[in-house]
RNA sequence: GCCUAAGUGGCGGAAUUGGUAGACGCGCACGACUCAAAAUCGUGUACCGUAAGGUGUGCCGGUUCGAUUCCGGCCUUGGGUACCA
């Protein structure tokens, strides 16, 4: 399966050929995989819609399950996905994740022969240099070999371990990594090079999907191999000498080989490949790359999506023919899923089964299909032959910078640059990746308080998912201090009470049975609609767990940054109660979090555009702090950008409001300012440094109001300037200076030079690296006089105290330092 | 554990190739205008000290006339990732 073709190639077979040919590879393309069935939801869930085995929306049971989907072989460009790292102006965190994700091992493959029906096994190790420290064999235990090679004396043992890893979850297995598990098959694997007689054992800690599901132990040399020798009791070869302590296994390569035959005395990095050459020799082995990526699922069970423009007969895929394309979504308006597993296209018969023998495929694809490629589309979007001409695929060539979230990095990201990769390689394309440069924004966190919930234990909740009326009781040294009602809803949710006294009990009591239900105690969000760190005030959305109605009602309910506060309406009793009166605190906990819907902690931009404009938050965000920063949403300081704003509009108006700009010809000082603000801008807009920029515009607008222009000349190119950071304001005052056309069609004012030129310069005079006064100079006085007018100077003669100093450097256009 | 980014005033953050640390803004203090308030304007604001001066960019050390910047070793925080052989 190493191979593919390009386009031209797939042609030039025929028909049948290419029949051959995709049934050759039919299991590369079509692969049974798992996905995440909901019973009740008669759906498909993604993992991360998976929480705890449960579905995260309504808390029902799931289960895996296989199915037959598209898979994208991504693993095909592995390699040049890599490459082309190397190239691209992306963060180094964002092309570590991606490398990490390739996973790209070098290393061997090595043939093992068995001691039983001339079995071999093959394992992929990094090292073959540390053959001769193999002191066993793990192989998974889903390995195909495991029934095969188990002895008759070990098939108990062997048989009572599957069947415990089987019973394991995989969140039991994730979380127990550290606990050594295995069991003896009674096989032997004979090493190729000695003839030593190695025990094969099976363990989960050996991945069935990486590699050949199959590893050599060097327990000196790897920490996990070690952990299970010394578990099981295995002999310990040591081939790394006193690299190896004993204790604990050392993965060090500049060992120098012991123990190891023909390595004997070679140091080990330089033993791999000569390892290496020597399995290849033997053919008992090869070398080999091996990646952790794996291809990507490419098929979703939902109605938005790419159909696979595929067409089965005798349920075999055949590809449509390019007249027949594009294969276009049928309007539908049953967008529920179809209950067998199949997405929601399954329920339109007529158009999966548009002909006789012939059938739809009802998958669609994900949303990365599309989103890998569409901006090629930008370039052309009228072009009804092909996705765009050749011509403007040319002309507008990669995306110069494209600003997006770390989040993708994995997923989007990867594909989008394989997609350009096979347009490239079909020939559509003059380059191989989509985007030159890679801006990661930082995102506008928001704050989430976090209080406790207290509900139900989930197995007594699954069994009452209807919408009934609980009791909470809350014991304090087993004495019942308060009782209070709670409703549970349909999903289990609404059930939250703060509490903030660990030494307090809760329990429910079920209505029907009146006996106790353990409570099971979670963390939750409360959310504010608006937060201030600073003693300020904050707005709790309590209602939208304690409401009975079936959407939550969003009342904001004030109360002060200590964090507690009283609620005494809409049916909470316990409040009421005087011994419950101190539960009725409700202590939260601030933590930044991503801003999202879900999260319940989104801040609405409405409120700050109505009070202060949308130039004002736009320029806002920029001046918070560098772009590719993260950091949360607080208003501390619009004022400052917001008084900005009303100065510039101020430098172009009188009292009354009244325009009041003069066409006089500007002085030396005012255009100095102006192209020394253009060029800073010019160069912070090149390095994305959104921040310093407005902070330049800042002071561009106090100086020219402290020396009072109003001249044209000066202005109106500011206002071009502005007018990417605040386009409103911009235009309006283009409008006002005469303009009838739009700010966005003016050219974009360049700085001179010239008017930047300084003659002197006011040297930091510094003596011994600390600066202690300044003097000015001419810029062309040489350094000879600078030195003899600095050491004349009283403040360097108080310090020299009339000695001669040591040293002095004078840096021309810099500073000046006396070393005493 | 590994990879990666970052630690600077009360706060958000500046500082081109090593060259005046704290730009700009918020906050705070004082002052002007006002009967008053708001708005606006002005002055000050790293820390210690009355002052001269001293100390300061996470910590320890190094290179240099000079280090937020370069080098070595740590600490902390954010992000990513993991029985991947």
């Amino acid at each position: 399966s190493k191979e593919y073709f390009t386009a031209e190639e797939w042609r030039a077979f025929d028909e049948k050929t290419q029949q051959e040919i995709l049934m050759q590879y039919r299991l590369s393309y079509l692969a049974y995989t798992d996905v995440n069935w909901c019973e009740a939801l008669g759906t498909v869930l993604a993992n991360d819609e998976v929480i705890n085995g449960v579905s995260y929306r309504g808390g029902f049971p799931v289960v895996k399950k296989q199915m037959r989907q598209w898979s994208l072989r991504i693993t095909e460009y592995a390699e040049r996905l890599l490459k082309g790292l190397e190239e691209i102006d992306f963060s180094e965190s964002m092309k570590e994740i991606q490398r990490n994700w390739i996973g790209k091992s070098v290393g061997a493959l090595i043939n093992f022969q068995l001691t039983i029906d001339n079995y071999q096994l093959t394992v992929f190790t990094t090292r073959p240099d540390t053959i001769f420290g193999v002191d066993f064999m793990v192989i998974a235990p889903e390995h195909e070999l495991v029934k095969k090679i188990t002895s008759s004396e070990q098939k108990e043992e062997v048989e009572k371990y599957l069947k415990y890893v089987e019973s394991r979850s995989e969140v039991e297995r994730m979380a127990e990594v550290k606990k050594i598990t295995g069991a003896f098959t009674g096989a032997y694997a004979i090493n190729p090079f000695d003839g030593r007689e190695i025990p094969v054992w099976i363990s989960e800690y050996v991945l069935a999907g990486y590699g050949t599901g199959a590893i050599m132990a060097v327990p000196c040399g790897d920490e996990r191999d070690y952990k299970f020798a010394r578990h099981f009791k295995l002999p310990i070869t040591n081939i790394i000498g006193s690299h190896y302590n004993g204790e604990e296994a050392n993965p060090t390569k500049d060992a120098i080989l012991e123990n190891s035959n023909f390595l004997n005395g070679m140091v080990m990095r330089d033993a791999i490949d000569v390892a290496g050459k020597k399995l290849e020799e033997l053919g008992i082995g090869k070398r080999q790359i091996n990646y952790k990526m794996r291809d990507a699922g490419w098929s979703r069970q939902r109605y938005w999506g790419e159909p696979f423009p595929v067409v089965y007969k005798d349920d075999l895929p055949y590809a449509m023919e390019e007249s027949e394309l594009p294969l276009e979504l049928p309007e539908s308006n049953n967008f529920k899923p179809s209950g067998s597993g199949e997405g929601p296209l399954a329920n339109l018969k007529e158009w999966i089964n548009f002909a006789p023998d012939l059938k739809r495929d009802s998958n669609t694809m994900p949303t990365h299909a599309g989103a890998a490629w569409y901006f090629l589309r930008y370039m052309d979007p009228h072009n009804d032959k092909a996705f765009a001409d050749k011509k403007a695929l040319d002309y507008w060539g990669q995306v110069d910078v494209y600003v997006g979230g770390s989040e993708h990095a994995v997923a989007h990201l990867l594909y989008a640059r394989l997609w350009v990769k096979i347009l490239h390689d079909l020939g559509y394309l003059n380059f191989d990746e989509p985007f030159k440069k890679l801006i990661n924004q930082g995102k506008i966190t928001g704050i989430s308080q976090w209080i406790k919930e207290i509900r139900p234990e989930s197995s007594w909740m699954s069994n009452h998912t209807t919408k009934q009326e609980l009791h909470l009781y809350i014991f304090k040294e087993n004495k019942n201090i308060a009782k209070f009602p709670v409703i549970i809803n349909e999903s289990g949710h609404n059930s939250y009470v703060t509490y903030n006294y660990t030494d307090l009990e809760f329990k429910y009591k079920d209505p029907t049975t009146d006996q106790f239900i353990p409570t099971i105690i979670h963390e939750g969000r409360a959310t504010f609609s608006d937060c201030d760190s600073d003693g300020g005030k904050f707005y709790l959305n309590i209602t939208r767990w304690l409401s009975k109605e079936p959407k939550p009602k969003y009342k904001p309910i004030l109360f002060t940054n200590n964090a507690y506060w009283h609620y005494e309406k809409e049916g909470w009793t316990f409040f009421d109660n005087g011994d419950a009166q101190e539960l009725s605190r409700i202590e939260t906990r601030p933590e930044v979090e991503k801003m999202s819907k879900s999260f319940l902690n989104i801040v609405h931009p409405d409120e700050i555009v109505d009070s202060y404009g949308a130039d004002t938050l736009r320029m806002y965000e920029m001046f918070l702090g560098p772009l590719e920063q993260s950091k949360p949403w607080n208003t501390n300081g619009i004022d400052g950008v917001f008084k900005f704003l009303r100065k510039f509009w101020n430098l172009f108006h009188d009292h009354q409001g009244n325009l009041k700009v003069s066409d006089a010809e500007p002085s030396r000082e005012e255009l100095k300012v102006l192209h020394k603000t253009l060029k800073k801008i010019e160069q912070d807009m090149e390095s994305f440094s959104f921040n310093t920029s407005v902070s330049e515009f800042m002071i561009c607008a106090n100086e020219l109001s402290s020396i009072k222009c109003n001249k044209r000349a000066i202005l109106e190119p500011l206002v071009i300037a502005l007018s990417p950071f605040a386009p409103h304001i911009a235009e309006e005052l283009w409008e006002k200076l005469g303009h009838a056309d739009t700010i966005l069609n003016a050219t974009f004012p360049s700085y001179n030079e010239e008017f930047l030129k300084e003659s002197v310069f006011n040297y930091p005079i510094s003596i011994n690296g600390k600066v202690r006064a300044e003097m000015k100079f001419a810029l062309d006085m040489s350094k000879e006089d600078i030195e003899k007018m600095v050491l004349a100077s009283d403040i360097v003669m108080k310090w020299t105290e009339g000695k001669t100093p040591k040293k002095v450097i004078v840096v021309p256009g810099r500073i000046v330092n006396v070393v005493l």
